[in-house]
DNA sequence: GTGAAAGCGCTAACAA
DNA sequence: TTGTTAGCGCTTTCAC
């Protein structure tokens, strides 16, 4: 064991009695190899638990070293939202298997300019963007193709990882249907947020479907904003009993504009959520939601820009429901 | 503007008429420089909009290229908490005006290796411990002293940056004593957290003071072991008027116990939490809280470990009492 | 105080 | 299929 010193390319290729440069090849695995060669510089890195020098390797590609996690919002609050925690704290996890680190970014929505800046930062190996608007995915330089993935929707060339917000809607609000309830509203998500029209077809869908009255009333994934909205709804449809949002933030709202309104939940109207956030079990009463596998969903983002080989264009996590006290 | 192309180091020199070591000499703020130099390439760097390209530097300077967090704890789990996810994302946010990305990592408490292991492995730049222990920060390898802050608890190598434990806690129980509290119950953090030590002091100190009786629990900063512990208090001190946990979680968890036993709060007893998670304020009744300038905090350590110029050992941040309705 | 030169560890032309 | 060669952009001796 001479293990004192941190192998290098130099000592595989030597331990493998080939070159550097061969060496370097079966390595990253780009170029022609002899299977013997493979072999050879294979067990030669296994031997000397060699690690690649990801500085010098980005030195030389130009490839970065460093993965950029991107929240497009309107305020740099979007920064805090628990969802984006969750996913920066997977994705900062399944980076340092690569030897990459993440940094963490706040793109102002009304400013698609701000996307081609970080894009076009030199040491940028990476970009995982969250909630993307199409038009702003368009601003992509195609320096990084190939090296971007959406959380959210995507497009021709960035692949899309996402909650199926369609099953997921469609599974919570069948369940309101099936426990009695017939005068549902929705809150939805921002306006300007592409994939939340999935999940506000599904709601319309399964309400038509079941012969009642379709109810939306916009929100913005706040708590604040949820209150508000409850308020709202039962002004305009008092008869409604049940109300679903698209975000658990929002629906803790709900229950609290409810509360002040001196509605019981669920006995009056029940109320349901999204994303199951860590408080979700914590608020009285418990909020019913739909679970997604956020962390897989972030890993997956990371490992199609980090490892890039034939990712499908779009791949969907499913929801689960989580039946809790509130529906 | 022959903006095109990104500036390097051999552009700033030429522009501004010295060698590439001299201008290298000014940029890094290292080795001599005549006063005429060091203007000539500050203009240049200006001008060019000279940034110093991470990975190259890393290479030579074995720097690495890449700011590990790792959080202590029992289980992986401890990547989950809220605490950990905000000070994260405010790492990543700071490193990234550094050009320089974020990894995490989960350091079992009871292999103290891990430490070591992480340290050790190439291309790491930094290292941000949040709640390590005393012993853990022995194991760092002084090849990595200097580039070491700590979240917690510090030791003589490692500069600490943390709440001001004793002066939050201090603040908190003063309210209660203030509002008519006297038999005041504390649930504690993990008994392996040093820095919880320094609460539980101020905690005696005043309820000593005010001529109460010490009443302390264990806890680990989970919402269920609050709930818990609220049992067990009510069950050995009946007459319990008020309980602080040393998070907020367990607090929202005590507010759970207490429901179940039919106490209320506040009026039989008032519940403080400890940091003011984003949820302390939709809880109902409201949780009474101090809270903590998490991002400065993170954002402390980081630059601690990416400027390094002459930190204090120890940085203190005030806490902030919140009173809502809960005490 | 300054510049010339060497080289960090790696990949990518190019020739063989 | 392989090895040789030339750098990537930067810091750092070491003479001057």
């Amino acid at each position: 064991m001479t293990a004192n010193r941190i192998a290098t390319l130099d000592d595989v290729a030597r331990a493998a009695g080939v070159s550097r440069a061969t060496a370097s090849r079966v390595v990253t695995g780009q170029g022609p190899a002899s299977p013997k060669a493979r072999d050879r510089v294979a067990a030669a890195v296994a031997e000397l638990g060699y690690v690649p020098d990801a500085a010098a390797r980005a030195l030389v590609t130009r490839g970065g070293t460093r993965l950029a996690v991107a929240v497009i919002g309107r305020t740099a609050a979007v920064l805090d939202d628990p969802y984006v925690g969750r996913a920066l704290a997977a994705a900062a996890t399944t980076a340092a298997e690569h030897e990459v680190g993440v940094s963490l970014h706040w793109l102002p929505l009304h400013e698609p300019a701000s996307l081609a800046r970080l894009a076009g930062s030199r040491g940028l190996g990476g970009l995982v963007v969250i909630n993307p608007t199409r038009p702003a995915l368009e601003t992509v330089p195609r320096s990084l193709r190939g090296r971007v993935a959406a959380i959210g929707v995507g497009s021709r060339d960035v692949p899309s990882f996402d909650v199926d917000n369609r099953n997921g809607t469609d599974g919570v609000v069948r369940h309101l249907v099936r426990t009695g309830r017939s005068r549902i509203a929705m809150v939805t998500g921002p306006s300007w947020l592409p994939c939340g029209d999935r999940a506000v077809d599904a709601y319309r869908r399964v309400v038509r479907d079941s012969g009642g009255e379709v109810r939306v009333v916009p929100g913005d994934f706040t708590a604040a904003r949820g209150a508000e909205a409850a308020v709202e709804i039962m002004a305009r449809w008092p008869d409604t009993d049940a109300v679903f949002a698209l975000s658990d933030l929002t629906a803790l709202g709900v229950l609290d504009g409810l509360r002040g309104l001196g509605v019981d939940v669920p006995g009056d109207v029940a109320v349901a959520g999204f994303d199951d956030i860590p408080f979700a079990g914590l608020s009285r009463p418990a909020l019913t939601t739909t679970t997604h596998p956020v962390e897989d969903i972030a890993a997956g983002a990371v490992r199609a820009v980090l490892g890039s080989r034939d990712i499908s264009p779009v791949t969907f996590f499913s929801s689960t429901l989580v039946v809790r006290e509130s529906a």
